[in-house]
DNA sequence: TAAAACCTATGACCCACTCACAGGTCAAAG
DNA sequence: CTTTGACCTGTGAGTGGGTCATAGGTTTTA
């Protein structure tokens, strides 16, 4: 298979076959006369597997690393169950972050329904902005 | 004030003033004799009104437009109202993506624990991830 | 006078692609 | 046989909002 054959058998764009097969999870054959890369079965594997592991919140060097221990016939599923919970804890706490920003912000909307637009005057920018005061000044950084 | 004195003011790293003054959210002036940047309370204002802003969701160049009306003494307020608006429904839509990634994964997790880790064969790399039904493929593609 | 703490500019790095550019290859149609 | 169009190649830049490193220059403190 050429690139775009691929590509299509797995619903990716060539530029994304490119890219992983630049980052190491695709391998490739060369035609030595035009230079052009040929895929196998095995590579298409690999690229399903990548898209769903993705799906699944891996990032791109987990990928690499699970395709690695399978490439030496370790079973990567422990690893997967491991940087998996990893991941589910990381959802978790950015969802909770947006949802806190999601709440900052309706209540600054309700707070502006009652200011008047003003003009800047060397002192005040934007009152809606600077008048506000953020409810999460006191909590931690993250991330 | 030098880079550190407003940093420290406005509780950013100096790296972040530095940053900011490459963008033109701020406009130190010099001395000539060290090439030192010198900023004031104007600066410290748009520095804390930036970082006020960017909690509240708008982006760089978002606050580089606001200000700019400020400079020239546009009121800046009914801008600020619009492009809140259309950040808040982007966060909502962050949520419920982070959501449903969410979701997925929760039921993955549940469907693992009854599954052994495999050997990889040359058929499968890792049950758990390939065997795995995505809910949301027929949904379509967002951001 | 020497060390510590500050300043400067520039560029790489993070993430996972995506897009653009410039040029080479190949199939089918005229 | 030639043209057209669809494909292929590699490279490099762009996205966002900083952060960190490098290699130097300056100022303050002991």
């Amino acid at each position: 298979m050429k690139v775009k054959e691929l590509a299509t058998a797995a619903d990716v764009t060539p530029d994304t076959v490119r890219f992983y097969t630049r980052e190491g999870l695709l391998r490739p054959s060369r035609n030595p006369d035009n230079n052009y890369q040929y895929y196998d079965a095995e590579d298409l594997r690999r690229l399903r597997f990548a898209r769903k592991a993705r799906q699944l919140g891996f990032s791109l060097p987990e990928i690499r690393q699970i395709l690695g221990q399978a490439d030496e016939h370790h079973s990567p599923c422990p690893m997967v169950r491991d940087v998996f919970e990893q991941r589910l804890a990381e959802v978790e706490r950015e969802i909770a972050e947006l949802q806190q920003l999601r709440t900052r912000m309706v209540s600054a909307l309700s707070a502006w329904q009652e200011m008047p637009d003003g003009t800047p005057d060397g002192h005040t920018i934007c009152r809606l902005i600077e008048h506000w005061d953020d409810p999460a000044t006191c909590s931690g950084k993250e991330h």
